[in-house]
DNA sequence: TTGAAAGCGTTACCAG
DNA sequence: CTGGTAACGCTTTCAA
């Protein structure tokens, strides 16, 4: 910077304002120090300017993974929010451990973020006192949690559920089963279904589950048909074998709901293999309705979420909080819906 | 800092060297200083660590696009590979556009990142000489330029063109159409098909034609089947499209290569909605094996590429080169491998 | 409209 | 093993 401003006989603290604020410089000053700034290739060092001015313009985004379909899209849309208002991204991936997560916060307070945003709802007491205590604007998104850290975008996994069950009913189905997630809380053991494209936590698995158990319930449909111990391996891969275990223990099942879109491809696959009907004997739903869920002839009945405005929506409140501006749905719920097609 | 080193009764630099080098500092002292850290909570900030040091830990990553199953996992494999190294990951999603990429890397440059990666192989010549002059590794993922920045990490695009061909004609196919990617150059418009889920720029499209069309020259099967004029949409749609266009021009044709997954899948389709025999009478081939390729009897043939290892390689070639070590291969080929399944 | 001085929070360098 | 001092490159604040 002082290269430059030398070259363009002003003072640093001009170029700077040409840089910031080009406005509050006189039109010739000005052109002489931009054209410093390209002869020389000057490229202002942002750290720098962020140590100086207590803004780093750069926003944090904790996902578990993005492989797999479902956080990608809202990072995207993240990422493309925050370009346009000029700020950058930093990106940490969880591997759905909270510890991981736990450190990761940390990290990533310590590049003093203008904000964070989070793919999970729960978070380990030390993560969420740092993140209290940071006073910056915190986004949880992709659910809407009870005990919101600060702000939320998403949709209600357990209304999703919920939802996607009754629409089961309603077209006939009375002995229903669910598959592909939900691991029961405090298993322990390793991380949740790699790989498999549809795995986006235990915790909204849960949910989702939840809804469906509350549904059965208030439409007196019995006890949850759901296999115990979910299989390993990848969620398509699991999807067939949860479906398997699930029609081991009832065979009279006539509808299943399952957790992501790739488990559904799975069970779809497994009953294909097996004769069985799909959806005259055995109606299949799926969750996410993943790109290849329209296709094929396959035409999977799903729950459709707008994961990439999900993302964009993040972005729009933290800045808008981080401008002063009131941000009126600190809680904003974007919903989902119900995608009817053949499978169910 | 200072508060720390007070509670501890210690200098700021010392609080520094416990965070930085614990093994330099006495064990008592630094029990005292990591009890002050504790107790209030102290996050260093590694922005003013980095001004000072000259080492930011930050690596930058500019990809076209997060949505749609190509380069999610290889962001996911850099992630966390850098994470593991106590580095972080600055993501800017370029939209296509290399005039946003060159907007993209000047943003990225002004945070004094320790490296780059570049999911493209073409770059502005201002892009270039700023890539260049950062004086910083910059790592190019996905294809291998012939006139690499710095290093590069993937696979021949036109290699696996020219292997899928072949095989299709190793497996009797002689009349040989491509489908879904290669938009003319020069053709100008708009954004590549987005949404689509495949799309990884036009360059790479066009290079896998034009192994394509290497392969139909060796091996004698006439002029390329390609429709001029790519429908737009998303892949799924485009797929199917131009697989119909394709077919109105030359009914007799035998076998098509997809760009990738998507337009196969949505090939796949059209060929079923027209009740074509897939592959008795057509052979589909796709290219990416995204998560449903090999699923409900779909059987996709395709083209595998290691997308998370790539990534995982480019944060490890960056990080070598960065503390010193000697890269022994810095065009590395990851290279490919033919799925064959049941459409080809 | 422009500039000088004083930091921002950390680490490098050199002493002790 | 520990500390003082001087940067790192920029912006804020106050003056001119």
């Amino acid at each position: 910077m002082q290269d430059v401003a030398r070259a363009a006989g002003v003072s640093t603290i001009t170029v700077s304002r040409v840089l910031r604020t080009p406005e509050k410089v006189k039109a010739a000053t000005r052109a002489r120090v931009v054209a410093a700034v390209r002869e020389l290739g000057y490229v202002p060092d942002q750290g720098a300017g962020a140590l100086s001015s207590r803004e780093s313009r750069l926003v944090a985004a904790l996902v578990s993974t993005l492989s797999g379909s479902i956080f990608a899209s809202t990072v995207d849309g993240l990422a493309q929010s925050l370009r346009e208002a000029g700020h950058q991204l930093l990106l940490g991936t969880t591997e759905y451990s909270s510890a991981t997560e736990e450190a990761l916060v940390a990290t990533a307070l310590s590049r003093r973020p203008d904000g964070i945003v989070l793919t999970s709802g729960d978070h380990t007491t030390a993560a969420r006192s740092m993140l209290a205590g940071a006073g910056i604007p915190v986004v949880e998104v992709w659910e809407l949690p009870e005990d919101p850290v600060d702000m939320a975008v998403g949709f209600s996994n357990q209304e999703a559920g919920r939802a996607m069950t009754r629409h089961l009913h309603a077209t006939g189905r009375r002995r229903i089963g669910f598959v592909g997630g939900g691991r029961q809380a405090g298993r322990g053991g390793g991380r949740p279904a790699a790989g498999g494209g549809a795995a986006d936590g235990d915790r909204r698995g849960r949910l989702r589950r939840r809804g469906y158990e509350a549904a059965l319930a208030e439409l007196g449909l019995g006890a949850p048909r759901v296999v115990p111990e979910p299989a390993d391996g990848s969620m398509v891969e699991r999807g067939a074998r949860d479906l398997a275990a699930l029609l081991e223990c009832w065979p009279d099942t006539d509808a299943v709901f399952c957790s992501s879109d790739s488990a559904a491809l799975g069970a779809v696959s497994e009953a294909r293999r097996r004769g069985i009907a799909v959806p005259d004997r055995l109606a299949i739903a799926g969750f996410g309705d993943f790109e290849f869920a329209g296709e094929l002839g396959l035409g999977l009945t799903t729950v459709s979420i707008p994961g990439r405005a999900i993302g964009a929506e993040a972005g729009r409140m933290l800045l808008a909080r981080k401008s002063g501006e009131p941000v009126e749905t600190p809680i904003l719920d974007l919903g989902f819906t119900i995608v009817r097609r053949a499978t169910a």
